[in-house]
DNA sequence: GCAAGGTC
């Protein structure tokens, strides 16, 4: 019998239509990659009897990437991304190991149904299962046709049968725009980014430059954020003033009427129409009306209209958000709301007001959604033209008109929807923004752009408006388009673009000084901030600690930058210096709870030894003396990862730890130790070095007065108790396999140079950690 | 370290 492989889009769809196909009988296993399902059963297909293996992806399976060497920023010019970088397609997302598990169930089979979604990006997705699946499928006999593409617009019953009596191909013009797209937003975005970032990092203390992101869609979105902050800054407050009328309609009753000039900006002709009206007794009615209108149910709900409506009066919160949906949908198919609306015109003197009150006649869908309801007002009077009611004030009113707010999420959607962006898409542009540094999510959810989103939109309206426009994105669309409709050739259109974008590329660099000029108003050059911490190795003289991201050292006498360890604090280490370069040694600590390190500044940028990299503190330093470095301070291998060596955190007492150098392992010990030191000798057993440990007197853990004891941290009795080692003995590698299984890595000289894996490592790391620390 | 687009 032969098989027909069908693949949807994700995992839920491949399940609801493999059901609705089989008419609930099949049988469904997990595939190997954990995240995808096969559902299978029999049927006929191109009338013969075939086995169906119903099967998904999750999304696209492949993403584009330029070729390694390329993704060096310091190695390569960001123009050479436009063109020579060439690019690859890698897998999106290693861990789900897609294009083996298509492979492994699409071996063999003979006929394969594309079930992707019916858009360009699906159809892109319909590509790139066949690049994976055709290979090992069984080879057409014939001529015979053996790729088929579903169409359907939604998981019914009828429309997905329909799909499935009428399969057709896939389209190969649709999925070549969505590659064009692809390419166009890598080499753009990343050009953009790589060198904006690279010009103003560093430049400005005050200045979180550690990563100035550029994009065809993020960048637009701030653009709208930041047109309404200028709106705000450039608005004038106005005054005006209004009159304002009440009616006695009852003996307690009264009637407040608008004014139907609404407001004037004269202060003189407002108070003219006061005192022609202020002395009238009566107000007379002019004229009524009564409409009947309706207030109409909502159309049915999209992804962009839910995103709105979630950012407006719903939290995060699942259920609300399910309630929502449940309750729109009953109002689509509910009933308009119908009221009526009644309308009285009085006029005052030669003025006229109005007043209006609406009444509900029938709620419809109102009732589901009842935030939406009309609200209950105080009935009209009855009355007719030519009635008359006395008038109880007229005042005058003064008012400013005010700016607009910042932009609500809600509003920011909508400006997105209207300018093409990606509805799937669009939170994922506002998170990136905010995470940029660019806005900020302020009450109510309104956007408000930080000096540093404020500088770049106003940077691009200075050098070429067009790359904040939105019309970017729709201009590129549109040649996408024609792509997609057959109507233009895909390497011409990716060509010609890039070339464009190239040149705007180029005046942009020589343009960057008009930016530069912004940033310097709004942030202070590096000189000038920062506070001193510790001093230059070559000069002597105090560097500027500089905290904003990316944190760094910075020598002005030298003109030199230094970067640290991010995201941890950083402090002088006692006065101490690095015996090589004689600069000042910092200390980086994650917190109380976590690790912390001695780094020379100038090693840490500059690696002294040739087994050392960019990026590594005295824990990594292979110097065979200085007391800070790891050959003084390691204790033996890490018993986690492959190449860490737990190391003695000599900062850490009196609650003293040990910490990997290269993974996040710590070992707590020794409480109430003062003193604790690597010895030079090594455990006769398993090579780690020996610690001397010197208790206080009064807490000595220690038999009898004893405060002073060496030995292995691994193996030796006494310390097993006061790092809980007790049952470690029998776990420990070292005391598996006696000492033919000797491992570790000690001080001595059978010690394995740092970085070289352990040939014979226990196999289970993880219990052997645990009965250690934990 | 970068884009945007799928989806988990």
């Amino acid at each position: 019998m032969k098989t027909v492989l069908m693949v949807a889009e994700k995992p839920s769809l491949a399940q609801s239509i493999a059901k609705i196909l089989s008419r609930g009988s099949l049988s469904s296993h997990k595939g190997l990659n954990g995240a995808c399902s096969v559902h299978e059963y029999t049927g006929t297909f191109a009338g013969q009897p075939v086995r169906f293996k119903m099967t998904s992806v999750c999304g696209h399976v492949m993403t584009l990437d330029f070729l390694g060497k390329y993704n060096k920023w310091d190695k390569v010019d960001p123009a050479e991304l436009f063109s020579q970088a060439p690019t690859e397609k890698k897998e999106a997302n290693p861990k789900l190991n897609m294009v083996k598990f298509l492979q492994v169930e699409g071996r063999g089979c003979d006929y394969i149904v594309l079930w992707l979604d019916c858009d360009k990006e699906g159809e892109n997705i319909c590509f790139e299962v066949l690049d994976a699946v055709l290979p090992v499928m069984n080879k057409a006999h014939g001529g015979e046709k053996t790729v088929f593409r579903a169409r359907f617009s939604s998981i019914t019953d009828t429309d997905i049968c329909n799909a499935m009596a009428r399969l057709g191909e896939p389209d190969h013009n649709e999925a070549l725009s969505v590659d064009a797209r692809q390419e166009l937003d890598l080499r753009i975005g990343c050009a953009f980014t790589r060198f904006q970032t690279k010009y103003f990092q560093g430049k400005y203390g005050d200045l979180d430059s550690s990563l100035i992101s550029f994009g065809p869609c993020q960048t637009p979105t701030l653009g709208f954020c930041v047109e309404r902050h200028d709106k705000i800054q450039s608005f004038k407050p106005e005054t005006y003033w209004v009159l304002q009328a009440k009616v006695n309609t009852d003996k307690d009753r009264s009637l407040l009427l608008d004014w139907d000039r609404v407001r004037v900006f004269d202060r003189e002709i407002a108070q003219m129409f006061l005192n022609m009206t202020k002395l009238e007794k009566e107000a007379q009615v002019e004229a009524t009306s009564r409409k009947e209108k309706a207030k109409q149910r909502p159309l049915a709900l999209n992804t962009v209209e839910m995103l709105r409506v979630a950012s407006s009066s719903l939290g995060g919160d699942a259920w609300r958000l399910y309630e929502y949906i449940t309750r729109h949908f009953i109002a689509t198919v509910s009933h308009d709301c119908k009221y009526l609306q009644s309308t009285i015109s009085f006029r005052i003197g030669p003025e006229l007001f109005t007043c209006s009150g609406k009444t509900v006649l029938s709620p419809g869908f109102t009732e589901i959604m009842p935030w939406q309801s009309v609200p209950l007002e105080e009935s009209l009077p009855t009355c007719q033209r030519g009635d008359t009611f006395p008038v109880g004030e007229v005042k005058m009113l003064e008012k400013q008109t005010s700016p607009p707010d910042y932009l609500t999420e809600a509003e920011l959607i909508t400006l997105m929807e209207k300018h093409g962006i990606a509805d799937a898409s669009i939170p994922v542009h506002i998170n990136n923004i905010c995470q940029r540094n660019y806005v900020t999510v302020e009450s109510g959810r309104r956007l408000k752009p930080t000096n540093l989103g404020i500088v770049l939109v106003h940077g691009y309206y200075k050098i070429d408006a067009e790359l904040v426009l939105p019309t970017i994105r729709s201009a590129v669309e549109k040649q996408l388009n024609l792509i997609a409709q057959g109507k233009a050739d895909y390497r011409q259109v990716l060509g010609h673009t890039l070339d464009v974008f190239k040149r705007k590329f180029h005046y942009f660099v020589d343009s960057i000084a008009g930016m530069d000029e912004l940033m310097e108003v709004s942030f202070s050059p590096l000189a000038a901030t920062g506070k001193p911490l510790s001093r230059c190795g070559k000069c002597h003289r105090f560097m500027k600690y500089i905290q904003a991201k990316p944190s760094r050292l910075h020598c002005s006498h030298c003109d030199e930058t230094y970067t640290l360890p991010q995201n941890g604090t950083i402090k002088l280490y006692k006065e101490l210096r690095c015996p090589l370069d004689d600069f000042e040694l910092v200390l980086w600590s994650s917190g109380s709870r976590g690790k912390s390190y001695p780094l020379c500044p100038y090693c840490y940028n500059h690696p002294p030894f040739r087994d050392m990299k960019k990026g590594m503190g005295c824990n990594e330093c292979t110097h065979p003396s200085c007391q800070h470095s790891l050959s003084m301070l390691g204790i033996g291998q890490c018993v986690e990862c492959e190449s860490g060596v737990l190391v003695l955190d000599p900062t850490s007492g009196p609650k003293w730890k040990v910490a990997c150098n290269k993974c996040s392992v710590v070992a707590h010990c020794f409480e109430n130790a003062h003193r604790v030191r690597v010895s030079a000798d090594t455990c006769s057993v398993c090579e780690a070095a020996l610690l001397d440990v010197d208790f206080n007197k009064a807490k000595s853990p220690l038999p009898g007065d004893e405060t002073q004891h060496m030995g292995c941290v691994f193996c030796d009795p006494v310390f097993q108790e006061l790092v809980e080692l007790k049952h470690a003995a029998s776990c420990h590698p070292m005391h598996r396999g006696g000492p033919g299984r000797r491992q570790g890595r000690g001080r001595g000289r059978a010690r394995r140079p740092p970085g070289k894996p352990n040939p014979r490592r226990p196999k289970d790391k993880m219990s052997a950690l645990a009965a250690y620390f934990v």
